[in-house]
DNA sequence: GCGAATATTTGAATCGATCCAACAAAAATG
DNA sequence: CATTTTTGTTGGATCGATTCAAATATTCGC
């Protein structure tokens, strides 16, 4: 009952506590935000009257407008908010965001959206000094709407031919290359390549000009450091499978049926991610296929689910965490440039890889 | 050099354009949130000068204090941030959470601080329309520190006294009972439970007025849900050990040294959350007793990693993701009354439980 | 061509605070 | 006691928008 009046009133303001208590709106404010500076005997009544008068606190709506900083930095995405929380990756760069943000008391608003419509809205209406974006399906779009609200921002994943944005993001090719060799020395001369999107929307085998024009530069990337050391090893990159996944369960196993129903099935499988590694492996062993004894696979991210699984996943590790807390520190610090950062990564050599066989 | 520059220059305001456009506020502003009922030829003028000299779009910071609502809700906790994207019960809470807030537009602010004081200026300074409180550690001071805020706000977990507080949560008793009825039809006798907190910072074996005194009155619940049920089927409860964890690795750990370290073992445990249950059965394995050969363990919660370990985990499942849904709900649809709700749980039977051993 | 009806535009008020230059009072100094 | 200093307080300006009653244009019917 009180509660449901309580409702109903307007909500007592600071100049409302400043009338009450016979002090001007100044003073007032200053009992609450700098308190030392107000005489004890005015600060003690002042407090008293909020007390009595239920004040609630200077709300921080007001103080925003006038400070100018929000304090809190956006995270969107184009995928639903679920996202953040369901996708291993997401999950650890978040963690790293979060701590960046925790040790400078800085919030942390997630944008997100079910459809276009409402996520160009969500980005221009969040409360945000500045956005990380995570670049997956939809990422130019995103950083298009994004630049809008003229507000520093950062792309995780350099994929962006655009050198305007800042960007954080990982040495694609040497990550590549470094998985391609790693089989390549084991012995294997059959892949095939389990990828990312080359543009927004797309699913099945790439062709050579699909790769060529290429909006995710960093699938492009990969694929190239996958290619590159192959050819080193003499293997015919020309006759590799490439199939696009959506990076989910249902895409990567319509790719594994589209490449083993082709002819001489492969012996090794490069997944431009841990999580499509992960499907992969699943998905052989329903096959009765072993892992590796005849197939190995190679992840990529190095997200704590394949170190899990059994047999523990060998992929290539990104410094997730280290990529999430710069981010944050870009946007925490930001000084007007553009900055682009591109980290090391590392083979991570587990037991999904082995000799090839001689089958 | 040119972002540079502009980072310098003041911001474009609304006030700007009408000037340049030679307008009034009133009719720029209407040009960007009621676009239809400005002339077109006006329109169109004004848009081209928006345009043309850079304006970012109405700043949200201005809209929303005359708004009065944020249209975000605060989900807060006295974890580090990163709580939310490690823990498994948090996260399936919060992918609920988002789907509610995704359906209508909202926001999702997350609060959290490293120390006391920072918690109580994050929850003051959040932007915010209400909150939800993730109640673990510390969760009467959260609730005491946001009710400052006079926002709406509901407390996830039914364990507090406080009737005027709106919450939302389970029938501890009945879950509690549940899993036990489970333990004591497959003949167990001899059991051991690993607990949550009954106050803040506590630790060890819990006595009877330490559970008399429980501030967290679910814990209370849960463990009077066991003892009841383990009383019908003639278990002398008094003997029962109850350690108190933190819900994390080590403390957990810690209670099974202390409770195997006692006479005779137990062959059953009731753990109070998957969580502990999970690090219960490594460290059972590790010791090289087998699960459920030696010893029976039901956890609590139904989170998704308890259905992947091994062996998969016996639990009492909470409608976690619905209750993360109806939470967001009832701060998205607040009504200014409290409200109160109870939801079923499931008892979950898989591997981790069997007969009772008769050694 | 005139008045009524309708469509646009205006500008002051408001949202809830913080900031700061100017002023007042009290305390310290000579 | 007069003059600095120091300390506290005041009230107007500002942050960046939205709202709405009133003023002004335009269109329409006859």
């Amino acid at each position: 009952m009180a509660s449901l009046l309580e409702g109903q009133a307007r909500p007592i303001r600071l100049a409302d506590i400043a009338k009450a208590a016979g002090v001007s709106h100044g003073t007032a404010s200053n009992v609450f935000s700098r308190p030392e500076i107000v005489r004890a005997e005015v600060r003690e009544r002042v407090k008293a009257v909020a007390e009595q008068m239920g004040y609630a606190g200077p709300d921080p709506k007001g103080r925003l407008l006038r400070a100018g900083k929000v304090n809190a930095i956006g995270v969107a995405t184009t995928e639903p908010l679920s996202y953040f929380f369901d996708d291993p990756f997401a999950r650890v760069m978040m963690a790293g965001i979060s701590e960046a943000c925790d040790a400078v008391g800085a919030g942390i608003a997630l944008v997100s959206a079910a459809n276009q419509e409402k996520l160009a809205w969500n980005i221009q209406s969040a409360l945000v000094d500045g956005f990380i974006l995570f670049c997956i399906e939809g990422g130019s779009r995103l950083v298009d709407l994004t630049r809008e609200r003229r507000l520093p921002f950062v792309a995780l994943e350099l994929g962006f031919q655009d050198e305007t944005v800042s960007a954080i993001g990982i040495d694609n090719v040497a990550g590549a290359r470094l998985a391609a060799r790693h089989l390549a020395e084991l012995g294997h001369r059959r892949f095939a390549v389990l990828s990312l999107g080359f543009a927004d929307d797309r699913t099945g085998f790439a062709t050579p000009e699909v790769v060529r024009s290429a909006v995710y530069t960093g699938t492009r990337d990969r694929l190239a450091g996958y290619f590159e050391e192959l050819s080193r090893f003499g293997v015919d990159t020309a006759n590799i499978p490439v199939y696009e996944t959506e990076n989910e369960e249902k895409s990567t196993k319509a790719g594994l049926e589209a490449i083993f129903a082709k002819g001489e099935p492969p012996t090794a499988i490069l997944a431009m991610s841990d999580r499509m590694a992960l499907v992969a492996i699943d998905w052989l062993k329903e096959r009765g296929l072993d892992v590796p004894g005849d197939v190995s696979i190679v992840g990529f991210d190095g997200v704590a689910d394949g170190a899990l699984c059994t047999p523990p996943l060998t992929t290539i590790a990104q410094p997730i965490t280290e990529i999430g807390r710069r981010a944050a520190r870009m946007i925490l610090d930001h000084d007007g440039a553009v900055r682009r950062e591109t980290m090391g990564v590392e083979l991570i050599v587990r037991a999904s890889t082995g000799p090839a066989c001689k089958g």
